[in-house]
DNA sequence: TATCGTCTTTACGCTAACGTAAGCGACATA
DNA sequence: TATGTCGCTTACGTTAGCGTAAAGACGATA
């Protein structure tokens, strides 16, 4: 049978508050079965989890990243599918401009870091 | 002479709303001389600005942003270099886990499309 | 039986990043 | 002189994303 995981098991290994798994949950965001009152999180879950906050990391909101999730749940549906589509490209757009100030931004501090080592060694 | 900036000239080059930029003085991130009452926006104000809505995209709070920009100006003092190496440091930890998450996500991104792609054409 | 430890719900609190009036000054144009 | 455009300040409002009690249920252990 497939493996299941407790709350606070899944706030451990993502380094989380259990708080946030909840508040997730009120946001559409995850759907755990019960045992009595107990939330029961399956691999789906899991999986749902670490992809929100993946996209949290790179500045979605709760909100964006849940409609994507219903997007994809109903991308059968043919009618949905054109928009799922269109918001993937929106999406990618997006990241590939992130892309583009992650690199500028590395390479400036990479610029800035060995500025600073230069100006450091000359007065050791 | 260097050229000069009014507030909407910013507001309107960089798509933004002349609130958000008395904002970003209000926190610290820009102090535009004055004429009278009215703010005049340098050169050097600008690329803040653009630095500012950089980092913006990339999630650093404002308050990152000013601490960045301070440990920068103040870079010269010794004793702060270390931090400001150390907190680049940081800085391109988190933009390159930033990479990956961005990477993973395209690829995601492309493997959905190109499945719904399929399923389309099959339906046409 | 008392006390942990883990779970639950309800609900008020808080911060960041602006939005949004409200009310006023300065200047140009009809 | 009135109307419009652009700027100013002060200040309350709003949303997101949780934090943080408070109070209780339930099984395990001493």
């Amino acid at each position: 049978m497939a493996a299941s995981y407790s709350i606070s098991a899944l706030a451990q290994e993502f380094n989380i508050t259990t708080r946030t798994i909840r508040h997730y949950e009120d946001e559409g965001l995850l759907s755990p079965a019960r045992e009595g009152t107990n939330r029961i999180f399956s691999p789906r879950d899991r999986v749902r989890l670490k992809l929100a906050l993946r996209g949290k990391r790179l500045g979605f909101s709760l909100n964006d990243i849940r409609e994507l999730f219903e997007l994809y749940d109903a991308k059968d549906e043919t009618t949905q599918m054109a928009e799922f589509l269109a918001r993937l490209d929106k999406r990618r757009h997006a990241l590939e401009q992130q892309r583009e100030d992650i690199d500028i931004m590395l390479s400036e501090i990479n610029f800035f870091a060995s500025q600073c080592q230069r100006t450091n060694d000359g007065k050791t």
